[in-house]
DNA sequence: AAAAAAAACAACTGGATAGTTGGTTTTTGT
DNA sequence: ACAAAAACCAACTATCCAGTTGTTTTTTTT
């Protein structure tokens, strides 16, 4: 392959994130993302086969975009160990914040294309892998209380996804704003104190 | 309106509820609901008006269905505050085992309709207030940290959540099970733990 | 400069689907 | 029994959309 081509590849994957995250797969148009990503139609079924291939390339290119993120917050859960929970669910919430494509094309990829999900493989492992053994050394040393990793792990990453994916409802059903950036802040802290022994 | 013409409407709510859950608004045809209903298409339309306003019903429908839950679980809790952790997750995740509908409406709402949620209105709060006030009986008896009570409903409310709604993405990206109910068991009891005193 | 790859243009097929309309039948209240 | 409400049937419009096809133009490689 060319290197234009990779560009118009790009370009469409590129597009193709952006519109599905917005719309989800039934409620995006392949000619709107031809016409968004500056491309011509057949393009799309030249790179991808179909819209489902497509779909399924945009979610596994966000997987990706996340990663390099991670290796920054480790090294700085490796630096203070005793803030290991608010520094893993500010650095959750930034990765949502600066990929907003994220939650959405993965909340759409649960309902519409459930399927289609195992593909996924573990990409995040590694990272997991990583997180899992500062944990053992915080809890080793006294930071942190006696859960197990999987738990702790879960519980983090259910509010830092929550925060985003449910706002517009919890705002209308809570008598509290969980959009306001005060609130995620003592959220964080508060988290941070009922894990800390 | 007569009686035939309740129960008519009400087939046509219950088989949209089970089909929008299902495939969302985008995905869903009305003539689909008709036929699932047992009902002529233009029943939908002589009731509702339109699918948008179809779909508003069924989650506003499955809103109220929640409800009545709530009050068994809040007697529960007043007998065993210390419990108060573990039983509100526990309910929580029953909520949704017992109607499937619910978080799936609500998801597909969340990404395709942010817009027409505000209307819902805060049907939950008097739960909310029923659970405040317990929470801050067991705070005081020295049941349960010192953390505020929004920040412990937003955890509880996102863990119970999180466990259904991104069950097949967490299998395939994690390495356990969050399906299995030996996870589910016992990460209530971790957390019910961990905002102990 | 010629061959090959990449991309565009444009029209088309076929299927699905929201919402409508007009006429007929069944049920229900009185 | 009769009138009104409820429901059915069925065809129709208009539109949108995934995927295809054939042809022509531009770019890249050699």
């Amino acid at each position: 392959m060319q290197k234009r081509a990779v560009e118009t590849r790009n370009k469409i994957l590129a597009a193709a994130v952006e519109l599905f995250a917005a719309g989800g797969m039934k409620g995006t148009g392949v000619d709107l993302i031809a016409a968004s990503a500056g491309v011509n139609k057949q393009r799309i079924y030249a790179y991808f086969g179909s819209k489902e291939k497509l779909f399924i390339a945009a979610l596994t290119s966000v997987f990706k975009a996340a990663e390099p993120f991670s290796l920054s917050m480790l090294e700085e859960a490796e630096k203070h160990p005793e803030k290991l929970t608010s520094i893993l669910l500010e650095n959750f919430l930034k990765l949502h914040e600066s990929n907003p494509c994220f939650w959405r094309l993965l909340a759409w990829a649960n309902l519409e294309n459930a399927g289609l999900l195992e593909n996924l493989s573990r990409v995040r492992s590694a990272e997991n892998d990583g997180i899992r053994k500062i944990f053992i050394r915080a809890q080793k040393e006294g930071f942190i209380k006696d859960v197990a990793f999987e738990h702790y792990l879960f519980s983090l990453l259910a509010v830092s996804w929550f925060l985003k994916s449910n706002a517009l409802t919890l705002r209308s059903t809570l008598d509290f704003d969980p959009c306001a950036e005060e609130f995620s802040s003592g959220l964080f802290a508060a988290l941070n104190g009922v894990f800390s022994r």
